[in-house]
DNA sequence: TAATTCGGATACCGAAGGTATTTGGAAGTT
DNA sequence: AACTTCCAAATACCTTCGGTATCCGAATTA
């Protein structure tokens, strides 16, 4: 392997540390994972970890962001497909048992945002932001969903996003507590949503 | 004020200590309070904390216990009056609107559960008992409106019931996280499966 | 009144986030 | 090529906090 020069290694080292801060952060959550684990686990000291990431809120920040920016991804790459209306909700069934069903990622959201929220205005404005940028996609997901099955939906659409996503946290939150929990109250839930707006305003 | 006995002392010292634990909580959260600062607000040392609750964990849970069982009792006034079904509604967005809009009992609830979740599994499923209690008790208000209202909601009451609590999570969460959210959201979402139930399948 | 029990106080420990300082090697200068 | 500069990373250390061990003194009991 070539010798790096400095800013290569540096970035080096941060990718490590970020990646190695995922796998941690996600498998216990946020007040479990120190900085001084992450920091062995990828192989550094923890001044290394400081170096490179002024806080641990900084750090979990960074995470929280790269692992969301995927699942957006996936969501719309489920939504978007060119299936029937039953595939894309099979597609959309599967995505949230993947997110949702994840105990990982669904904990660490929560805890974190939590966490933001009791700190720090200005960290809990940013984690805010990412709540604005979920709905917004939820929305705009409706929106063409509806259009694509030419239906009326009998709430405002934003209205509805914001719903969908707080049920969403909900759900994940309380099956994370409790697995025995059923898995496809969202599903059913969206179906419910779906058949009433076609009795009710199918043109 | 008369003298004492041990056990009376003992007492009121764990009242006073539940009390001030109950507002440090509510107002800073599980991790943000300390044990320290629980005892110096109440005017004792840690160790009379120690010596009257084992754990941190045990004080949290304790007061989350008696909070909860306040919002419960809450719910069921409000869902049991005579009025119509309008103003049982209205009793209801009132009630929500003081359970869920308090950002301090979400925070906390959802913090500590989360808290449970990766700690000690025997916590957290003293905790996942807490939300099936929960469930429980909103299905029994279900299965009482429908009654009342003559109609079959679309829906198992017991599906249902988990996806109002999940709802009513979520949405607490993120208006704790982003007060700009709109507040009706949970009532506007009930009247609309009324409004569904009604005219699916009135009798 | 003397002995005992026990609620609460005090002293201390280890872990964790964060800071101050040091060090070793890459980049720049002559 | 040798020397200086600079900065990523290492080390040492500080404070806070949950928890434990020990101690004290007042209420209880013999």
């Amino acid at each position: 392997m070539a010798r790096l020069t400095r800013a290569e290694s540096q970035a080096r080292t941060r990718e490590l540390l970020l990646a190695t801060a995922r796998r941690l952060f996600l498998r216990d959550g946020y007040h479990a994972t120190t900085m001084e684990k992450v920091a062995e686990a990828a192989g550094f000291s923890k001044g290394a970890v400081y170096s490179n990431f002024a806080t641990k809120d900084e750090l979990c920040h960074a995470v929280i962001e790269a692992v969301r920016a995927e699942h957006v991804q996936r969501i719309f790459e489920a939504f978007r497909g060119e299936g029937s209306g039953e595939e894309r909700l099979a597609a959309f069934t599967a995505w949230s048992e993947r997110t949702i069903g994840d105990p990982g990622w669904t904990l660490l959201e929560a805890e974190f945002a939590i966490h933001a929220a009791r700190r720090d205005p200005a960290l809990r404005d940013r984690v805010a932001q990412g709540g604005r940028a979920w709905s917004g996609a939820l929305r705009l997901l409706l929106e063409e969903e509806a259009r694509r099955r030419d239906l009326t939906l009998p709430l405002p659409t934003a209205e509805l996003a914001d719903a969908l996503l707080s049920l969403g946290i909900g759900l994940g939150l309380r099956r994370a507590m409790d697995p025995a929990l059923s898995a496809n109250a969202l599903p059913s839930l969206i179906r419910l949503l779906l058949d009433f707006s076609d009795r009710r305003e199918r043109k």
